[in-house]
DNA sequence: ATGGTCGCACAGCGA
């Protein structure tokens, strides 16, 4: 079972390149952030064309996430309970006993911005719902865009970034508390000392100088270990024309015995 | 080259 996570910055923009990567991949499941897109203008038709029913939380303009599958979605659940946030930032579904949640966390701009404790508040707020949805669901893959590079090893440049916004101790401490919610950065387990990005600037030639943070990530539970056979970066797809600036991140799973 | 880009929506913000 192939899962991926990829921030397409506009799925308007991104969508023949969306089609063209999930046909070559063969890509079971593909969860979406920054889609822009709202959900009456969202893609269903072209992705039911090539096999795959869709669950999408959009908004105008900003934001936006998705979950795209071959296999038939349950329990879908999008937005946070009470819908307040009037943000759309997270959606969740399951296939089979696998739960799937995908966010886009947010970016927080600047440390002690506003935006930076909206971050910090948001992501309290999703352990909440995580210790929920364990223990509902103990086989969990959390995915997507979580806008914090776990540690310098997910920096190109450590001394330059410093604690600065993606790198600052109270990011990395609340996603520390989701690793203590027994969740495994995948990547990182299957590569323990590997310096890799899966996001680069626009700006500055980002890609080509090959200046990025690894802060796409796929945090899976315990459970899923013994299921683990790959993870990767496609770092193809940003190397395309008009690409994303993030890179798809990929994971194969056995089937369960 | 010590700067530099995109996307949305149409000015300037967010990333």
């Amino acid at each position: 079972m192939k899962i991926a996570s990829w921030n397409v910055n506009s799925l308007k923009v991104r969508l023949p390149q969306v089609l063209d990567w999930l046909q070559a991949e063969e890509a079971d499941v593909l969860c979406l952030q920054e889609t822009k897109l709202t959900d009456e203008r969202f893609p269903v038709l072209a992705l039911q064309e090539i096999g795959y029913q869709s669950l999408y939380h959009g908004q105008s303009t900003y934001n936006g996430v998705a979950i795209l599958s071959r296999l038939p979605l349950q329990d879908p659940r999008c937005d946070w309970p009470d819908s307040s946030d009037g943000q759309a930032r997270i959606c969740a579904a399951s296939i089979g006993n696998l739960r799937i949640i995908d966010v886009y966390v947010p970016n927080g701009q600047a440390v002690d911005s506003d935006k930076y404790h909206y971050k910090l508040a948001w992501l309290a707020r999703l352990e909440g719902l995580l210790r929920e949805e364990l223990q509902q669901s103990p086989n969990l893959l959390l995915l997507g865009d979580f806008n914090i590079a776990p540690t310098d090893l997910d920096v190109h440049d450590p001394a330059a970034w410093g604690e600065d916004i993606l790198c600052s101790p109270a990011e990395r401490a609340a996603l520390q508390r989701l690793f203590d919610l027994g969740l495994i950065d995948l990547f990182r387990h299957q590569h323990p000392k590997t310096r890799a990005w899966s996001w680069w600037d626009y700006r500055a030639a980002g890609f080509r100088r090959d200046i990025g943070l690894r802060i796409d990530l796929l945090l899976g539970s315990k459970t899923l270990l013994p299921r683990l056979q790959e993870v990767h970066i496609d770092r193809a797809a940003r190397a395309a024309e008009r690409p994303s600036d993030h890179a798809p991140v990929c994971l194969t799973l056995k089937e369960s015995a």
